[in-house]
DNA sequence: CTGAAAGCGCTAACAC
DNA sequence: GTGTTAGCGCTTTCAG
C-alpha cells in the first residue's frame, strides 16, 4: 500500500491514485474517472476527489497510462546541426505545434552522424515513441530500414524522400529562382557552393537542379565549390571559383562564402553576386543582408506535423509528399554584374 | 499471453519479454538478467535468450521498466528561444553531454512565456522527469516555488539563480570588460541596448553592471535603448542614443543595433562601436564580425548536466552556483573613437 | 544459477 | 453511477 507525505511539499514518495480515492473515500476507477473527466460522476464525488488531489498535491502518473494504454504522447525529433538557427527555428515551430496537440517532443542532434541516428533510434525506440521526425538526416538508407521494420510513423520535415512521409520545398524551384534572379542580374559565369553544413541528399539535388537551371539560362558553370565553414571562421582566406554569380547551398555556406570573397577582395554585391537558400532571419542583420531562397518554415513544421499524427493515429496508405512554395528574397548580396 | 508476430518485420504488438522467455525456454528473469547484463547467466541460456531477442526483434519496453524502477533517464529542458542560434547551440551541446550518460532530453521552448513554463512544468512532471534544466527562464518565481514544492532536480543554465543550483559567466565581469574595451579605444559616451530577446534578469543584472563599470571608467551613460528587433528585421529605422560606444544585452540585440545604426549613417567602426554579449558563432561573419563578450557554452552545457546529474543522484545540500569566465573577442564592430 | 511471484500506478472492461 | 478486477511489460526479492 502506498502511502505518500500527507502534507504538500517535500515528498519522497509521490501519491498516487490510491491515496487519493483512499483520501476521499471512494474507489480507484472513480478518481480515474474524474481525472481523465470522462464517464459521469456525481459532483458531490467529483468535488470530493478534487479536494483530495489538491491537498495531497497528486500528479497522474504518465508512465503508468502510457503503459496500460500501449502509446506515448512523445514524439522523437532528429535534427543534424540545431546550432544552425534554419534547425533550431524548425524544432521550435515543430515543438510548438506538437505541444498544442498534446505530445511532447525528444531531441537528438545527430551531427549528421549515422551512428549516432541509430543510437538515438534504439533510445526512442525503447522508450515506445508515437512517431519520430526527421528534420535533416543521414541519409542512410539502414535508417529506413530499421524504421521500416520496426514500423514506427516517421515523416521527413525539410526534405523529401519518397520512402516516408515528407514535406520539403519544390528544390529545382528554389534554385531556379536563384539562378533565374543571377542571370537577370547579368551574371553569364555561375558557381554552386556547399559545405558540410549541407545535408547530403539537399546538396545533391540542389546542385543538380542548380546544373539545369544554368543550361536553362544559358549560363556558364565554374567549377562547384566544397567551402570549409569553420575554416572560414576561424580566420581562413579559402580559393573561390572566377565566378560572377555564386549560389549556395544554404544560408550558412552563403554567409560563410561571402565572408571568404570579402577576405580575398571581392567584395558583395561589387564584385560578386551571392545567393543563400533557407531563409535564415539572422540573415537579414548586420551588413549580411543575404538575398535568399526562403522556406516556408512556418508551414512546413505544420504540415510535417499533421502527416505524422495522422499516421499515429493509425491513417494508411502509400508516403504522402508535400512540396511548398519557396520564395526569393532579394537583399543586398545580389547585383548587376560588373558593379 | 502476449504472442507478437512470430516472423520479424511490421507488426502490430511487439513481442515481450515473455515472449523472449517461451521461445528460448526459460523464465523471464533470466530473460531480464541477460537483457540488463547482472547476475551470472550461464553462457548456454546467455547464447539461447540471445537469438530469440535477435528472432523476435525484441526491445525493452523501457516505459514499464521505468514504471517498475519508479524513475527516468529523462530530462526536461526549457529553452525560451531555440531560434537564438546561442541557444540552439547550448541545448545541442547540453543533449549531447547527456547522451552520454545515457538520458534523453525533452524540449520544451518557451518564448519566454510563463504560463507556457507552467504547462510544459505539469507535462514534464506527469513524464516524470528525472531532472529539469532551465536554460533560459521567464523567471517567475511562481515557477521556482512550483518546482521547490515537487522537489523535482533542477539546475539552471547560463543565468544565476542562487536558490537552483546553477552555472553561468561572471556577467559583472562580462560587462566591465566590454566598457573597458571601449574606454580603451577612447569612448567616452555609452549606452546600454537590450531588446525583447534578452531574460528579463539576465538583462538587469548587465544593465546594472554596465552602469558600475561606466563609473569605474569615468564614462557618461546615455540613456538605455530598449531595440525592436522584429522591427529592424522587418526594414525599420529606429533612433538610438547619441553614444558612440554601445553595449548591447546580447548578441542578436547587438546585430541587430549595428543594423540600425547602419540606416541612420552611423557605421561600424567609424561613426560607433558596438559590443555583444553571447559569442553566437555567426557573428563572426559576413560582415558581421562582432566585437563579443563570449560565454563558454561547451562548459556551461558539461557543468550544467553535471549538476543535475548529481542531484538526480540524490546529492543533497545547499545550491551550487558555478560561476565561468566570460571572455572578450574583438573583431570588427569596435574601433577608436572618432575614426 | 534459475524460476515463481509480487508488484510499479494506472486504465478499461465488466459487474453491481 | 460506482466498485471490482484483470492486466500493461518489466524488475526484483526470495525460494529452490
Amino acid at each position: 500500500m502506498s502511502v505518500g507525505s500527507t502534507e504538500r511539499g517535500p515528498r519522497v514518495t509521490r501519491p498516487t491514485i490510491v491515496d487519493v480515492a483512499v483520501r476521499s473515500g471512494v474507489s480507484k476507477s472513480t478518481v480515474s474517472n474524474v481525472i481523465r473527466g470522462v464517464s459521469a460522476v456525481s459532483p458531490r464525488l467529483r468535488e470530493r476527489v478534487q479536494a483530495a488531489i489538491a491537498e495531497l498535491g497528486y500528479r497522474p502518473n504518465g508512465i503508468a497510462r502510457q503503459l496500460v494504454q500501449r502509446r506515448t504522447s512523445t514524439l522523437g525529433l532528429f535534427v543534424g546541426d540545431l546550432g544552425n538557427p534554419f534547425y533550431g527555428e524548425l524544432v521550435k515551430l515543430f515543438e510548438r505545434h506538437a505541444h498544442l496537440h498534446g505530445f511532447t517532443t525528444m531531441v537528438s542532434n545527430t551531427d549528421g552522424s549515422s551512428e549516432r541516428e541509430t543510437a538515438s533510434v534504439d533510445g526512442f525506440l525503447e522508450r515506445r515513441v508515437a512517431g519520430l521526425a526527421l528534420l535533416q538526416s543521414s541519409g542512410d538508407p539502414a535508417l529506413a530500414e530499421l524504421l521500416r521494420l520496426e514500423s514506427v510513423p516517421a515523416v521527413v520535415v525539410s526534405s523529401h524522400d519518397p520512402s516516408f512521409d515528407s514535406v520539403g520545398v519544390d528544390e529545382e524551384k528554389g534554385v531556379f529562382l536563384a539562378v533565374q534572379h543571377l542571370a537577370e542580374l547579368g551574371h553569364r559565369r555561375l558557381a554552386y557552393v556547399t559545405s558540410a553544413y549541407v545535408e547530403e541528399r539537399t546538396n545533391r539535388i540542389r546542385h543538380a537542379s542548380f546544373a539545369i537551371a544554368c543550361v536553362e539560362h544559358g549560363c556558364e558553370q565554374s567549377e562547384p565549390l566544397h567551402l570549409d565553414v569553420d575554416a572560414v571562421l576561424a580566420g581562413a582566406v579559402p580559393a573561390a571559383p572566377e565566378a560572377t554569380g555564386f549560389v549556395a547551398a544554404n544560408d550558412l555556406t552563403a554567409i560563410a562564402l561571402v565572408e571568404a570573397l570579402g577576405r580575398q577582395g571581392r567584395s558583395t554585391p561589387d564584385e560578386a553576386s551571392v545567393v543563400g537558400f533557407d531563409g535564415i532571419a539572422l540573415t537579414a542583420l548586420a551588413g549580411v543582408g543575404l538575398t535568399t531562397v526562403a522556406q516556408p518554415l512556418e508551414e512546413m513544421a505544420r504540415t510535417g506535423l499533421q502527416l505524422l499524427l495522422d499516421r499515429v493515429g493509425e491513417a494508411d496508405g502509400p508516403p504522402r509528399n508535400v512540396v511548398l512554395e519557396p520564395r526569393l528574397v532579394v537583399r543586398t548580396t545580389t547585383g548587376r554584374s560588373g558593379g
